[in-house]
DNA sequence: CTCCCAAGTAGAAACGTTTAGAAACGTGGG
DNA sequence: CCCACGTTTCTAAACGTTTCTACTTGGGAG
């Protein structure tokens, strides 16, 4: 039709100023008779009023909106965080602004600084890389911001306890009682997936294993599945006698299950393959995935709470890694 | 450190006025001296100084900034359909909101509203069901809006061909000599879905084979991998005579490789599968499907070049579906 | 030498809110 | 009957932009 009415059509139809439709809106500052409030809510409901975000965070600075940037919403897991934590914010109504970085770290300044431009409250980051620009970046705007999916000291970081993750994941193949097990990791330094080596390597010390450094394979950092497939058809041809493989996240495994099949093992029989993440689609593989699983939920209401207490003006607070939590089907040879 | 520089601060470093400082920031509807120019531009350089989005866009009533609403970002095929469309928006220099519904009516709406209050200066829609409603709260707001993943004739509207989709896929099958073959469906009039099937019929028609209505199998519509489960192992167990499946989605196909899989049918061997979507992770099952594959670059391309047509101004156009391509790994017995 | 016009600049209004400051209005106590 | 005071209301300023209108230049044409 027209335009968006405004403050002022609700004030003019009500009979009032436009303050005293602001208090009502609001619970403002200063009471507002009975009567007056009856009327300005009627001219809202037939004039069918919004407030205007734009106007409205102009002047309080204050725009209920929080901004997320992540590596890639292609990315399953990426994807389910953000929907996670997208889930989050509307409970807390605070709306979200999801970008992806693609994996270029330009564009992840980019995105950053267009968020900021937005004047949103605040900002959960998930780093594309190791880098520490984009947090300096928030910092000096001092926005409040907290960290994700990246582990690091210096800032406020909500993660799962990937180590923890990689050490259970491990554990369950060393009970299965094997003995030489792979483990497939990646480059980004404070990545959970390096998190999860740890925890690899930790299992096998604790089980007094040897850790063979061969049986760690380097994988990309882009094409998960890709580079995991090339390193676990190598190994599978140079190291037969490995019996389990420990990938460090579902896609990894994916790549794990096409060199197995290739190369005539079978997982969950012939081949044992835990993975982490526990993405929804990873149920649904064939044999289903037993995966030790990164509790998306609670992970997006940490850090969207972490965030707004932030934002409050609470000082930041440490918060503890999140437990993921081992889910048994059948890659694993876990009777069934 | 302390707040953002305005553009107040540009203009007393430089030395002019604020018109001058957008005059230069813009190209403004005004020259600027090259002097003054170099100045200001010294002067936003320094300071460091980037625009309030909120007060420009209050101010111009563009934002610069599209919405998108879908159904859900952990499903793979709209969290990849959302990352190409923010790719293009990008591209395009204008900003993404994404916002997804969790299947909920309720939340679609409610989502839209939001972004109307944000200022957007259009939407994106993938309906989260068949309904009008959305729609109309758009048109009645008198925003640009594309409709995309679902098919109406009285909307803009960007769609694949998943009509010749379903037609190609299930060729496919026909052309491998299969005469009983499946195909997995859904409730959503007018989805994608819907389309693929009535492919599907038209293909088995022109190639004179009846269609059985037994042999096309509803799923349900939030937990498609899961329903198709179901639906192909009673269909296996029933119809020992079907050799082929065609699956509308890749998720349906997840179901359907369990089925298979317990009822030790081998996919590519034993039972052919087609599947339609073609999201990444397709490619890494095992089997890799083989594919009719949505063509998510150019569909994010085509619906945020339809919407800056509209909010340029120009009337809305009819945009031909978009061809799918036929994707050849190994689930359907193709020679490798 | 004037006059006019283009180029450049400045000032101020406007976008739609919130909120501080000032004013109006009862009301109860003196 | 008046005053003080608490409650409710209004007016107007402010948030950070863009852009309209008006004003100053300087230079070229007459």
């Amino acid at each position: 039709m027209t335009n968006r009415p405004s403050v002022r059509d609700v004030a003019a139809l009500a009979g009032t100023s436009t303050a005293v439709v602001s208090y009502v809106l609001n619970n403002g500052p200063r009471p507002v008779s009975a009567a007056a409030r009856l009327r300005v809510e009627e001219a809202i409901e037939t004039l069918g009023y919004r407030p205007n975000r734009l106007a409205r965070g102009l002047r309080t600075k204050r725009t209920a909106t929080i901004g997320l940037v992540i590596p890639d919403l292609a990315r399953p897991f990426f994807a389910q965080l953000a929907a996670a934590i997208e889930d989050a914010a509307l409970q807390r109504h605070q709306h979200l602004f999801i970008s992806a970085t693609r994996f270029s770290a330009d564009r992840e300044l980019a995105q950053l600084q267009a968020l900021l431009d937005a004047a949103v409250d605040g900002v959960i980051l998930a780093p594309t890389e190791g880098h520490l620009q984009p947090v300096k970046l928030l910092a000096d705007a001092q926005v409040p911001h907290v960290i994700t999916h990246h582990h690091s000291d210096d800032v406020t970081t909500v993660v799962a306890d990937d180590r923890l993750a990689g050490l259970e994941a491990t554990n369950h193949l060393v009970e299965h009682g094997h003995r030489y097990i792979a483990c497939l990791t990646g480059p980004i330094s404070g990545s959970p997936i390096q998190a999860r080596t740890a925890g690899f390597r930790e299992a096998l010390a604790a089980a007094s294993h040897p850790v063979e450094e061969d049986l760690i394979l380097p994988c990309g950092y882009e094409h998960l599945a890709d580079s995991a497939y090339l390193a676990t058809r190598e190994l599978l041809a140079r190291r037969p006698d490995v019996t389990a493989i420990c990938a460090t996240t579902d896609e990894h495994g994916l790549g794990v299950v096409r060199a197995a099949h290739e190369a005539g093992r079978k997982i969950g029989v012939d081949l044992a393959l835990i993975t982490i993440d526990g993405t929804v689609q990873s149920e649904y593989l064939t044999p289903p995935m037993t995966v030790v699983r990164v509790p998306f939920a609670a992970l997006g209401t940490a850090t969207v709470d972490q965030l707004l207490r932030q934002i409050g003006g609470e000082a930041p607070t440490k918060v503890a890694p999140l437990r993921c939590s081992l889910i048994r089907h059948q890659s694993c040879g876990c009777p069934t």
